[in-house]
DNA sequence: CGGGAGAATACTTTATCCATAATTATGAAT
DNA sequence: ATTCATAATTATGGATAAAGTATTCTCCCG
């Protein structure tokens, strides 16, 4: 059992290529507010840290930039994405109908262990709102949201909200812990919890759609 | 006046990089069905073809993958995408949500001017039914819906239709050609036009979803 | 005759290197 | 003293080379 058989198994598992796994972490770099909107980044440093050559880390900042999380400027380098105003006005409506359709569409398909399972994150949103568990609460929602992607069965619109989503996760997202922000979700995702239920599809929509705009608003869009 | 305005006026009209040249380059290659669905990309034939060195052809390739346009497999090389049935079971919801949204915000937005735009092109859309030039009508028809996105005046949302129309486009587009549906598709176009000049967001919407979900109905999907 | 293993070939992948362009700093001149 | 120009340094972008991996073909053994 040489070390050729756990690379290849390794390899079957995750044949990533270098330049996608360092995307990976760029985005969660960048995602995680460790490098701020409009901050050089410079790909000497970034690669000798990494250990890796500059050729990678050039290929991945290519496919950031084509994502929309980073601004390659000719000749000037590369710059972690800032989205302005406009882009908000832009972007939430956008949201707004994918998810909105990832709803609909998952109305219409939720089987009841999907229910039960969505019910089950609800609840947990239940907790940590009763706890002031803001991150609890945060992670239960990013949860209950990918769940409906998933019972959605649309890969490739569910893969079109998280680059979008991906995008506004770059300026901070304090909102929820607004005064009165955290219920007001909460009783939007009651609403849509009880739509799927319901297999009422247009119900569903307009809920998400509710929530978007909302959260939203809550932001100061 | 030194030579330093003058170049930055020159950077400033094209700072484009190598590989946003060979990415476009690609595009309207595959588009153009000049190289099929399925077909392996030669990176070192393509490359010296084209006079480069492979690090910048791999570089767009990079970027045409994160678009659907091709497909990376690792340590196997690039092919052109092949869209399945499946794909286009997900694709097209999403441009008729996308495409109806536009034309939603193309209603509300929709200037004098702007509607005489769309009028002038809907004639051309009517000639060239009416001298049976598939071709014009397509040309036309492009212009028409391109139009609708600049007058919509969400750049993103027009931006994400291409990138999927571009994936569309990668199968054989014969469905014009079909007997019964150029006209079918004029009388669409007549009804969208109409909901557009009453500034009624919601019948273009529809009259947009329906254009998109009876071409694809015309395809077979 | 068929299957498996090994070797060879070819292509991807990564790293290093060079050139070009831009920016900044310093010096000189007004 | 301030501004402009020039030079130098630094970083980006493109190229080439080397290494590693996967696949395919052939040969040998059962």
């Amino acid at each position: 059992m040489n070390s050729e058989t756990l690379n290849r198994t390794a390899e079957s598992i995750a044949p990533r290529a270098l330049y996608i796994e360092v995307a990976d972490r760029l985005r969660r770099l960048i995602q995680s507010h460790a490098m701020a909107p409009g901050e050089w980044i410079d790909e000497q440093a970034l690669a000798s840290q990494y250990g890796i050559s500059r050729t990678p880390l050039r290929e991945a900042l290519k496919v950031l930039a084509t994502e929309g999380m980073v601004v390659l400027k000719p000749r000037r380098g590369c710059y972690v994405a800032q989205i302005s105003g406009g882009d908000l006005e832009e972007i939430y409506p956008i949201m707004a109908l994918l998810e909105g359709e990832c709803a609909a569409s998952a109305a219409r398909r939720a089987s009841d262990a999907d229910l039960a399972d969505l019910a089950a994150l609800h609840q947990r949103l239940e907790d940590s709102a009763a706890a002031r568990d803001v991150e609890g609460f945060f992670d239960a929602n990013q949860r209950f949201h990918l769940l409906i992607h998933h019972v959605a069965g649309n890969r490739r619109l569910a893969q079109m909200i998280d680059e979008l989503r991906a995008v506004l996760k770059l300026q901070r997202h304090d909102s929820l812990y607004l005064e009165g922000r955290l219920v007001a979700s909460l009783e939007e995702h009651r609403v849509l919890l009880a739509a799927l239920r319901e297999h009422d599809a247009e119900s569903a929509r307009s809920a998400m759609q509710r929530h978007i705009e909302s959260s939203r608003r809550a932001l100061g869009g």
